[in-house]
DNA sequence: ACGAGATCCTGTCAGC
DNA sequence: TGCTGACAGGATCTCG
């Protein structure tokens, strides 16, 4: 669900952590944790100098006796929950008893840190700055949907830049992060919606206008719902807990059936590459599918 | 080298 | 009411 907006909306919340030494650390005894858990212990008394954003993923930056960072992934699930000292005390029971929790930082400025992944798919790995940018999640990304300057002949070329190999229909290029970063099933469908492309176009089959175009609802997208704080649909919450309120937005997200806003033909709804996909057969009808 | 499909995981909800 | 099964989906893995 976290896709970009969402993921810069939680950094965003998370910054005032930045500058803040880590008294106490805990890792949940998880099997996908397990592996890590002697590295993440190690960030105590270790200060958070940095968080950024690359996609869908966060990298926290730390220092300490040597420069570390997290390659952090929400997953599906994955909630950061950032609260004072004063509230922290108010609940009935120790963090450790609720469940899913992951990870949790005890900081010198008295708030408290905790990383909540119900169904784990998401991911908190220590490596060096370094290791990061060699990584092959980060090396790989494409334009990014909320950078101010993205790189619109970059994404062209990616979206047509598969050599010989059969080109793939547009709704799951948009899905492929080497592709574009930080569009996900939501976004990629509003986009599609707002370029007025069917998601079961073959991407070859576009004209360089209409990818252009695509381009720039991406982008105004991604804008639009960092500005709305995220969709929260199930899991996603801001680092206060509260909900983001850009699926109120949605054209064609989660509207299967509702009438269309532009020509109110009800939306439909298929499956596309094991994901769902919404789009108006009459807004979008530059591709029949056979 | 790349695409398709399976896999991970658990809360929620529809249907019986 | 209580159970079962389908469903949600980002990244990564395997297979062809």
């Amino acid at each position: 669900m976290p896709e970009g907006p969402e993921v810069e909306t939680v950094r965003r919340g998370l910054l005032p952590v930045v500058g803040t030494k880590i008294l106490e650390v805990k890792v949940a005894d998880h099997k996908k944790y397990r592996p890590q858990r002697a590295e993440i212990e190690a960030l105590e008394g270790t200060t958070i100098t940095d968080i950024t954003r690359r996609g869908k993923f966060m990298v926290f930056y730390f220092e300490g006796n040597s420069r570390k960072a997290a390659l952090n992934h929400l997953g599906m699930t994955g909630v950061w929950y950032h609260y004072s000292d004063q509230v922290w005390n108010e609940f009935d029971v120790p963090f450790e008893e609720y469940p899913h929790w992951k990870v949790y930082f005890g900081l010198d400025d008295n708030t408290h840190l905790l990383f909540v992944n119900t169904r784990t798919f998401g991911r908190f790995e220590m490596f060096t700055p370094e290791e990061i940018e060699e990584h092959k999640s980060i090396r790989t990304l494409g334009p990014d949907i909320l950078d101010d300057e993205f790189d619109t002949d970059e994404f062209v070329k990616r979206m047509l830049g598969r050599g010989k190999s059969r080109i793939k229909e547009v709704g799951k290029c948009l899905l492929d992060y080497t592709i574009v970063a930080g569009c996900g099933n939501i976004y990629k469908s509003e986009s599609l919606f707002l370029a007025k492309i069917n998601p079961f176009t073959p991407a070859n089959q576009l004209s360089e206008n209409q990818l252009r175009e695509l381009a720039k609802r991406l982008t105004e997208v991604g804008k639009k719902a960092l500005r709305f704080q995220g969709s929260s649909l199930r899991d996603y919450r801001m680092v206060d807990g509260y909900s983001g309120l850009m699926q109120n937005e949605f054209n064609a997200y989660d509207r299967a059936g509702d009438p269309c806003s532009v020509c109110t033909t009800p939306i439909l709804k298929a499956t596309q590459g094991d994901r769902s996909s919404f789009w108006c057969p009459s807004c979008q009808d530059n591709f029949v599918i056979s």
